[in-house]
DNA sequence: ATCTTTAATCGTTTATCTACGATAAACGAT
DNA sequence: ATCGTTTATCGTAGATAAACGATTAAAGAT
C-alpha cells in the first residue's frame, strides 16, 4: 500500500460520510419514526399492525414511515404470508451511533 | 420522593424524548449542515463567509442552513460588527450523542 | 455623509414530506 | 372460488424544505 493510499484509508475511516450520516438522520427526523425504532427495539420484532396500534396515525401513514426506515437500512421487514414482520438492523444502528459519535 | 415519582424520574432519564431527538436529527438531515458542523469543529470558530467559501452554495442558502443549525441549538452565532462568528454548542452536541446512543 | 463589507431576510420556484382515505395485492381459511 | 385479514401502494392536499437572486440592515472605513 502506498503512503498516499494509506493516508486515504485513514482519512476514510476518520472522516464522516456526510451523505450517509445525513440520510440516516433524515430517516430519524420524525418523532413517529423514533417511536417505531424504540418500539421495535423493545419488542425485538413485531408485525406492522402492532406498530399501528401504538401510534395515533393511520395504517397507511405508518406504512410510509416504515418504508422510510426500511430504505434507510435501519430496519428490516420480512414478509410472512399476509403480514410483514419488522425488526431492527443492529448493524446499521451501530453504524449510525459510530457516526454520531464522530460528529 | 415517592416511589412513583422516582420511577417517573428514572423513566425520564432512560427514555428518549422523541421530539427532542428527532428535531436535532432533522437539523442534521442535510449533508451541507453536517459539513458546516464538521468545519466548525475543526476551526473552533469562524465567520459565516469562511463557511460559504467551503460550500458550493449561495451565501443566502448557507445562511439558511446556519439558521436551521442555530435553531436546533447545535451551534451558536455571535454578532461582531458586520460579521457573525459561529461556533459549536458542545453541550447540545453531547446531548445529541447521548440520545443517539440510547436509541 | 458615503462607501464597502458582511450577513440576514424576502420573494419565488421547485421539490419533498406528511397525512389521510381508498384501493390493490397477498395469503390463509372456509 | 370466495371471504377476511393484513399490509403496501395510489392519489391527493397542504405544509415544509431547498435553492437562488435581490434587497435590506448593520457597522467599520474613508
Amino acid at each position: 500500500m502506498t503512503k498516499k493510499s494509506k493516508r486515504a484509508e485513514t482519512e476514510k475511516t476518520d472522516m464522516l460520510d456526510e451523505e450517509a450520516f445525513s440520510s440516516i438522520c433524515k430517516a430519524l427526523a420524525h418523532p413517529a419514526r423514533i417511536r417505531i425504532v424504540s418500539f421495535l427495539k423493545k419488542m425485538n420484532q413485531c408485525i406492522c399492525g402492532e406498530i399501528v396500534e401504538t401510534l395515533p396515525l393511520a395504517q397507511s401513514t405508518v406504512s410510509q414511515h416504515l418504508k422510510v426506515l426500511k430504505n434507510s437500512g435501519l430496519i428490516k421487514g420480512e414478509i410472512e404470508g399476509p403480514r410483514t414482520c419488522y425488526c431492527i438492523d443492529y448493524d446499521m444502528l451501530e453504524k449510525f451511533k459510530k457516526m454520531a459519535n464522530k460528529i
